[in-house]
DNA sequence: CTGAAAGCGCTTACAG
DNA sequence: CTGAAAGCGCTTACAG
C-alpha cells in the first residue's frame, strides 16, 4: 500500500511527478503523464487521503463537516440531502455528526471534525450563543450556521435560516380568518432561538387582529415527539379546549396528532391543526396536513454553497440569508 | 499548532513522552505525567487525529464509516440512531455517507472511507453481489452488512438483517384471516434481495391458505415514495381492485396512502393496508397504521456491536444475525 | 522511565 | 519538465 512509491516505480518517475499528475499540476509532459496514468490504473491506486490532508495545509481536503442536533427530525434529513447534493456535485465528501441536543456530544463532534482538518463545517448551533461553535470559528475554521443564528457574539459568520416569525404570523392569521380565536401554540424548547421567533409570530398575529392571548394556550417543554403528545393531551383536557392548534415543528406536530387520534377526535371537524415544517409525506396524512413549509433542502444547499465560497475565499463578507416560508393549505383546518 | 512539540517544550520533556501520556502508556513516571498533563491543559492541546491515523497502522482510530442507500428513508434514520448510540458509548465517531441508490456514489464514499483508514464500516449493499463492498472486504477492512446480505460471493462477512419472509408471511396471513383474498403487494426494486424475500413471504402465505395468486396484483418499480403513489393508483384503477394492500417498505406505504387519500377513500372501510416498516409516528396517522415492525435501531446497534468486536478481533467467526419482526396491529385493516 | 530517530504517505518549494 | 529532499504531526521500536 506504499502506493505513491509503487506507482512511481512502475512508471519510472519520481514520486513528485506522480503527485503532480494526481493534482493536475500543469508541468508534466504529456508522455510522462500518460505513463503515470497507466500505472495508476494498473495498480488501481487511489491516494491516501489521510496523508494528503496531513501534508497539504493550504489546498482543499475536499471534506466538510455537518453537525446536527437531531437526525430523527425529518427537517434535518432534508438539510442533509441539500448539503450532500451540492457537496457531491463539487466533489466534496460530507462527514455527519449528530449530537442529539447534547452539548457535550456536540463538542466531541466539533473536536473530531477540527482535528480531521475539514475544510469547513455547517452547523446548527444548540442555542443563540453556542460557545462550542464560537470557539471553532475563532480557531479559524469556515463555518456556516443553519436554522439558528448566533446572537450577541463577537464573531462574524454566515447564517442560513428562515423567516420564522413571518411564517408563523401567516399561519395564525389564516386561522383567525377562518374564525378561530382560541388558538393554542405548542412550542419547542424555550432556549432555542427559533422557538422564540415562532412565538413572536404568533403573538404578532393575535395582536394585529385584536385577539386576546390566553397564556395557558401557549405550551412548551421540549422539541420532541413526546412533548407534542403530552402537551396536546393537556390542551385537550382543558375546560375550554382550543378550536385550533399550531405546532411549532415536525416532531411536535406528529406527537400532537397522536394524542388527537387517541381521543378519537376528527381533524378538522373537532379541531384544526397547522404544523411548522412540511414533510414530503404530509399529504399522506389523513387529512392532508396544512403546514408552514421551510425547505430544509434549500437551506442545506445554500449553506453548502456559502461554505464552499468561504473555503475559496475566507475573506468573503459574511451575511445572513433569510429564506422565506410558504403556507401550504391542505385540509386540516376548518372554517368556524 | 505544531502542538506535540509545544507541549513537550512547555513540560520540558521529549515529544515521545508527551505521546506516551496521551496514549496512556504505562512507562511514564507520575511526576512527569502530571507535568505533561498540566501543559496539555494549559495549551488546550488536542492531538491531530489526521497525523495519528497516518502514523498508527495498528492501533484504533476510533472512527467507523456508515454507508447507506437512502437517508430519506426513516428506516435508515433509525439505523443511524442505533449505530451512533453504540459507537458514541464506546468513544467512536461515525462518518456517514449516503449514496442514494447510486452505485457510483457508493463507490466514492467507500473509497473515501478506505483512504480515511477507518477502523471499519457498516454498509447496506446495493444488491446481493455488490462488488464495491466485496472489494472493500478484500482490501482487509472490517465490514458489517445490514439490511441486505451478500449472496454467492467469496467473502465472509457479518450480516445483520431481519427475517423478511416470515414478517411478510405473518402480515398476509393476518389479512387472509380477516377474510381478504384480493390482496395486492406493492414491492420494492426487484434487484434488491429484501424485495425478493418479501415477495416470497407473500406467496408462501397465499399458498398455505390456498388463495390463488393474481400476478397483476403484485406491482413493482422502485423503492420510493413516487412508486408507491403510482402503483397504488394503478391498483385502484383496476376493474376489480384489491380489498387490501401490502406495501413492502416505509416509502411505498406513504406513497400509497397519498393515492388512497387523493381518491377520498377511507381506510379501512374502503381498503385495508399493512406496511412493512413501522415508524415512530405510525400511530399518528389516521387511522393508526398496522405495520410489520423491523427495528432499524436494533439492527444498527447490533451491527455496531459486531463491528467493534471485529475490530478488536479480526479473526472472529463471521455470522448472520437474523432479527425477528413483529406485526403491530393497529387500525388500518378491517374484517370483511 | 526517557529521548533521538525513523517513518507513515503524501506535497511542495528549490534546484537543475 | 523532473527529481531530491524537507517536512506535515504524530507513534514506536531501539537504546540507554
Amino acid at each position: 500500500m506504499s502506493s505513491l512509491k509503487k506507482v512511481a516505480e512502475r512508471a519510472n518517475v519520481s514520486i513528485a511527478t506522480v503527485s503532480r499528475v494526481i493534482n493536475n499540476a500543469q508541468l508534466v509532459s504529456p508522455a510522462t503523464q500518460a505513463r503515470v496514468e497507466l500505472a495508476i490504473r494498473e495498480l488501481n491506486y487511489s491516494p491516501n487521503r489521510v496523508a494528503q490532508r496531513l501534508r497539504s495545509r493550504h489546498s482543499s481536503k475536499r471534506l466538510i463537516g455537518l453537525v446536527l442536533p437531531d437526525i430523527q427530525n425529518p427537517f434535518y434529513v432534508d438539510v442533509i440531502h441539500g448539503v450532500e447534493e451540492f457537496a457531491y456535485q463539487h466533489n466534496f465528501a460530507v462527514m455527519i455528526g449528530n449530537f442529539g441536543q447534547d452539548q457535550k456530544k456536540e463538542k466531541i463532534y466539533l473536536d473530531i471534525l477540527q482535528s480531521e482538518k475539514v475544510d469547513g463545517m455547517i452547523a446548527a448551533p444548540s442555542h443563540g450563543k453556542d460557545e462550542n461553535i464560537v470557539q471553532v470559528i475563532k480557531n479559524g475554521f469556515s463555518v456556516v450556521c443553519i436554522d439558528r443564528g448566533l446572537v450577541d457574539v463577537d464573531v462574524d459568520v454566515d447564517v442560513v435560516k428562515v423567516n420564522n416569525k413571518e411564517g408563523v404570523f401567516g399561519a395564525i392569521e389564516y386561522l383567525i380568518e377562518l374564525g378561530h380565536t382560541r388558538i393554542a401554540h405548542i412550542t419547542g424548547h424555550p432556549l432555542i432561538p427559533t422557538t422564540l421567533e415562532r412565538v413572536a409570530g404568533y403573538e404578532a398575529a393575535m395582536h394585529k387582529h385584536n385577539v386576546q392571548i390566553d397564556q395557558s394556550l401557549i405550551k412548551s417543554s421540549n422539541s420532541d415527539y413526546q412533548s407534542g403528545a403530552q402537551l396536546m393531551t393537556e390542551l385537550l383536557d382543558m375546560e375550554e379546549p382550543p378550536s385550533a392548534v399550531f405546532t411549532a415543528n415536525n416532531l411536535l406536530t406528529l406527537g400532537a396528532l397522536k394524542s388527537i387520534h387517541e381521543r378519537g377526535l376528527i381533524i378538522p371537524d373537532d379541531i384544526s391543526i397547522i404544523g411548522f415544517d412540511d414533510m414530503y409525506w404530509s399529504m399522506s396524512l389523513n387529512p392532508p396536513l396544512t403546514a408552514v413549509r421551510q425547505s430544509g433542502y434549500d437551506i442545506g444547499k445554500k449553506a453548502a454553497e456559502l461554505l464552499l465560497q468561504n473555503i475559496l475565499n475566507p475573506n468573503k463578507l459574511k451575511k445572513n440569508f433569510i429564506l422565506s416560508t410558504e403556507l401550504i393549505v391542505r385540509k386540516s383546518c376548518k372554517r368556524l
